[in-house]
DNA sequence: CTAGTGCACTGGTCGGACCAGTAGGCTGCA
DNA sequence: TGCAGCCTACTGGTCCGACCAGTGCACTAG
């Protein structure tokens, strides 16, 4: 027969028990973004630690973006609104560490955008059909005016076809995908000899998606969404991953 | 005419320099997994700060999952090679605080695995695709036994997908967003009713999905394990999410 | 040669101290 | 009376020194 069965004791640090209680506080809603922590020195109080304690989880809660610490700021940290940020940095990482290759990142935005046009071409609503239109109008304008004009208007369509998606994760996660691959490809891209020719092309593959999504079509946006940012990089990708690549197009 | 540009000055913290400093020597493989970094006395000799200082840049990098430390190792704090615990943090962060709801996760993993069953139709080798069958195996066995086998063995078939599609971020997102939909739902699908009929249902998709994949068929694998998702999981989802998740259906 | 012990080192925690910066109340001048 | 300026009471950022508990390794006694 078996004795009770102990578990091992998991040595539990100090800070870590801080960290959990206010993350709890936040996650439960106890504590909303723009209220104030205790001062740290009321903290240590609260939690009988010493300060160092305390600061070593808040610096914890700071790197996971729920808090911010400002000096010479009463009423101490700030528990801020969600952002990316710290998954933007988990997924920087990875990619930089892991090796993640810019095809595997391509793959992974063609797979996002298809998705976001195929719900949008749904659930679209006639404004933000307008700031899609407008998006490329902003492209047009953008592309006598340099790459970083273009880029950033064709950022502001792809994040309005997200928007209208439904699906913040979605979103984000193009969001945090794309800034990385910009990071990756914008120096070469702003090489390009014939970069009118591309941005020309990339603004008239732009109208082809939005009227596929403003006619409801979601299959026909998502292929034509794939078909595009396949052809925007495609030419960055080392040949031995665009078979991977075009395995994702119809 | 405009004199020279000058930059605000941005106020960093000792410990951000810290952090800085050893995130680029692990980024840029001049320190890697496994590697120890000097002891904390060491290291505040080294930036010449106090040591409190390197204890918060250590409790940062700890938290972004780049090292562990441990007392009473002789050789300092260890590098780790990249885990998505951090990844999987935000992501359960962002849930929570930003209120995901389980559509548009579910509708997220709808996507990524459909386009991992893409891309593993086209890429798959004979040995993952005998993963995927033993994890099919595993699951009819394992149906007898109760929920928490059963979902174990279902998971395993999913990884198998994403490693053969050959896009780790994939395989990555899909891991953490998975975990984070099965804590969602698991009591509920546990206390099911007819538990039986849902997991034999579930088996027979799964092997159509893997019939999909060895027949080289992504198109079919992607749109049989879109609904496969869809059907296992739409009695979870509010009703008025539901029109989300059909629209990425065929 | 091995089992056991002790030392040197690790990270974890504590307490106190000082600094630079901010906010807001207070004071003095107009 | 009104406002500009100072002054104080905080804040977080950093440093120092100290102690503890745990680990690994070398040394020692059997």
């Amino acid at each position: 027969m078996s004795g009770p069965r102990f578990e091992p004791v998991r040595t539990v640090r100090a800070y870590e028990r801080v960290v959990e209680q206010i993350e709890e506080a936040v996650g439960s809603g106890a504590l909303t973004p723009g209220q104030r922590l205790p001062s740290e020195r009321e903290l240590m109080v609260q939690f009988s630690v010493s300060r160092s304690t305390v600061r070593e989880a808040l610096r914890v809660l700071q790197a996971r973006g729920l808090v911010r610490s400002r000096p010479g700021d009463p009423g101490g940290a700030e528990v801020l609104p969600f952002t990316p940020a710290a998954l933007h940095k988990s997924l920087a990482t990875l990619a930089r560490v892991d090796q993640l290759s810019l095809g595997e990142l391509v793959g992974f935005r063609m797979t996002l955008d298809a998705a976001a046009n195929l719900m949008a071409a749904r659930l679209r609503t006639e404004e933000q059909l307008a700031e899609m239109e407008s998006a490329i109008g902003a492209m047009r304008a953008a592309a006598q005016r340099g790459y970083d004009a273009f880029s950033a208007a064709d950022v502001a369509f792809h994040d309005a076809v997200a928007r209208a998606s439904g699906n913040k994760l979605i979103q984000i996660c193009q969001d945090v995908v794309r800034s990385i691959v910009l990071g990756l490809v914008s120096d070469r891209i702003a090489g390009e000899a014939d970069r009118a020719a591309l941005m020309a092309r990339s603004i008239r593959h732009h109208e082809e998606v939005l009227a596929a999504v403003r006619a409801g079509d979601g299959p026909l946006a998502a292929r034509l969404s794939r078909q595009t940012m396949y052809d925007y990089y495609v030419a960055y990708v080392p040949a031995a991953e665009r078979a991977a690549l075009r395995s994702l197009l119809d």
